[in-house]
DNA sequence: GTTTAACTGTTCAACTATTTAACTATTAAC
DNA sequence: GTTAATAGTTAAATAGTTGAACAGTTAAAC
């Protein structure tokens, strides 16, 4: 009986956690308009946050390949949203940076997607949020857990 | 202050959720195996749970244009994983059903996923996932409304 | 009853994203 | 000094996506 509804459970997760998903990910793709897709949005989001990056660190960040990363990159860096920058020291690191250009479409479509989620998050108390944050940190760090491991 | 805590649990909120997602689809497909991508999994994981749907009701779904499932359907027909039927009464609609083939290799897979992910949801207390759960339909009612809205 | 409008699904061209494998250039290790 | 490992790129193959145009079918208008 306890097995079965941990099953449940387990089975609700999945649904909502793929139409959450989906859902967030087109409203986000709506914000954001037609400059950039959700990937190059974060990949600015990122930039932004830590100020410089390397690709290999981007590739940990997104989970995906180097060469992956470097598509990505190279059709931003196209549109003149980031500069790579040659590491003198060491010349097999490249760091990315955002440019003037870059750092401005990100506040723009940034400031868009702040006041989407707000718009829904603000339809909740204060407490259940923070609640929910919470549990949501604990799974992101036993997921972070898990994927360490797995490597 | 009352502003700026909300636009902290924003922040909060983005961030987490990049991060679980990116992680947790990056195990599951690894569960998954080589066999499908993420969406033919999901695809097969909605048909087996409707029984049988169209290309429009999958499009709505995964909240795509109606030529992106026609193209991941057809790479699945060829697979011989699902079929499609013309209805007789209304030569317009498609009806897509798994093939033996197709629902034995979601059982195969879906249970490994169920696997993975009973063994990180068991780590939270029962209550805590289930609060959890409440506050993610939740939030699953307001996306699903406001995408209504938008369209 | 015929024309018009709406709907279901497909095709095509263009694009983004991704992986694998091979490769260049550079640095570290022994 | 040769070998290992590292950072990043390139190229080919595949998946997914959109937008626009299209065929076939059904519903509505008149």
């Amino acid at each position: 009986m306890c097995e079965k509804s941990i099953k449940e459970l387990v089975d609700h997760y999945i649904n909502v956690s793929f139409s959450v998903n989906k859902i967030a990910e087109g409203l986000v793709k709506e914000q954001i308009g037609s400059d950039l897709t959700n990937d190059q949005h974060y990949t600015l989001r990122y930039i932004n946050k830590v100020g410089t990056c390397t690709s290999s660190e981007l590739a940990e960040v997104f989970d995906v390949k180097k060469s992956a990363i470097t598509a990505i990159i190279t059709r931003m860096w196209e549109k003149g949203l980031i500069q790579r920058t040659r590491d003198e020291n060491d010349r097999r690191v490249v760091y990315l940076t955002l440019t003037d250009k870059g750092n401005e479409l990100f506040l723009k479509t940034e400031e868009r997607i702040q006041a989407l989620v707000e718009s829904f998050i603000t339809r909740f108390d204060q407490s259940e949020v923070v609640q929910f944050l919470k549990t949501f940190d604990k799974l992101n760090e036993i997921l972070t857990e898990r994927k360490s491991k797995v490597e």
